[in-house]
DNA sequence: GATTCCTTTGATTATTTTTTCAACTGTCTG
DNA sequence: CAGACAGTTGAAAAAATAATCAAAGGAATC
């Protein structure tokens, strides 16, 4: 969610229209007060905002932000009419990610805002695997199904991420057998179908996605 | 340290002089080809992009830096004499944190290499970990479970900073040893348990976070 | 140097998972 | 439609893994 604190009705509604229409979600706020009541519920991604504001003013706001401990991370951009090198300095060093002189361009405003975000994100850390409605969180060794926890044993927990790794291709039992069991364990009878079936029980409502391939073995067909 | 790529060598000069002057380590370089020699050795903490260059130009060398995983994280500013909305939105959206509109003035490029190298810097180390009722204070090296003390031998407390400094990360026995004892240390697997059972009864009514992944190890949950 | 507390370890118990076996169901084929 | 084959189901045995306990070995402290 992007927040926008601009007084002038008219820029606030482009602004917030470019937004949602490059695909963000955007909220647009008058003042810093009605800002402020909004932080108190939800934190926003980024915030855009103008220096030249009624009331607290946007470097006011700016360094409030950053005093806090529960905002002082959120990225901010200021945006201003004042392009003189002190503003844009004195913005920064307050703590601002970024400086915007009006008239700006959309365009540029949106890739900066990008362009902010980008940096801002971490490092991607999970390794998830992902089909329909079932998570598996290879990095906490999870599995989620609608995003409800499921507790699942090893063997289903390395069948289901077998699966998953390979989405569409078939497996013969053998082949389980030696990619979750091991290559030189011997076991024969139904094993392997025994631990199919309590995966699919566990899996409820997504049990489709595990296909019994007649004379073959078994498959994962992700829909949706 | 801060390299500028620049071909003119008076800008340059000005640009490392400031950067110096400000306590920055600074380094020039007048085109790719150099900069990128050296980047085989070194790699900078932010690069000052010129966009004008002799032969490969600073749009061509900033998407060879994205490109390539060793270099992609490597902050970018970009710096050039042609300022339109459509030369700052290419630069931006091809992965650039800024852009500086040539002339531009020391102290805004100050001021702007200090806001990108500060949105880089990963988060400060939480001195406070907390978790439900639990919480970790590094600098007092104190544990305390609804407000009460509670008495944690090392490893024990080494056990718990980990746990609650990684929540919902599974970790194996083997990482807990190496990560607690020490990366060489050889011992019996048993001994994690015991400690992890020492540390589950130290925490009381808490016990159940850390929770016990069978066949892999121990995680704690992150909840709330 | 004695004492205390922490750590480690082997043995034992408890718990959960995995495997097995047999009966059952469905599908395909002649 | 019967018979054979392949997969599913259920319960119970077997195996594997973790928790517990008690006791010995170490490290730090006084």
């Amino acid at each position: 969610m992007i927040w926008c604190v601009e007084d002038d009705s008219g820029i606030r509604d482009i602004e917030i229209y470019t937004l949602k229409s490059m695909g963000f979600e955007a909220q647009g706020f008058s003042d810093g007060e009605t800002f402020f009541e909004a932080l108190e519920k939800e934190k926003p991604e980024l915030v855009i905002l103008d220096i030249m504001l009624p009331g607290e003013d946007g470097v006011e706001i700016l360094k409030r932000l950053r005093t806090e401990p529960d905002t002082y991370r959120i990225p901010v951009i200021m945006a201003t009419a004042k392009g003189t090198e002190f503003d844009k300095i004195q913005s920064l060093d307050l703590g601002a990610d970024d400086y915007l002189v009006k008239p700006f361009g959309m365009m540029e405003m949106i890739s900066r805002v990008k362009a902010v975000l980008r940096r801002c994100e971490p490092e991607p850390v999970q390794r998830l695997l992902k089909a329909d409605g079932v998570i598996v969180n290879l990095d906490e060794h999870t599995v989620s199904v609608d995003g409800e926890r499921i507790l699942l044993t090893f063997k289903e927990y390395e069948l289901l991420k077998l699966f998953l790794s390979n989405p569409g291709l078939v497996f013969t039992r053998d082949q389980l057998m030696s990619d979750v069991w091991g290559v030189d364990y011997i076991g024969e009878s139904r094993t392997v179908d025994m631990h199919i079936r309590t995966l699919r029980q566990k899996l409820g409502s997504y049990s489709y996605m595990i296909e019994t391939v007649r004379n073959v073995g078994y498959r994962m067909e992700a829909k949706k």
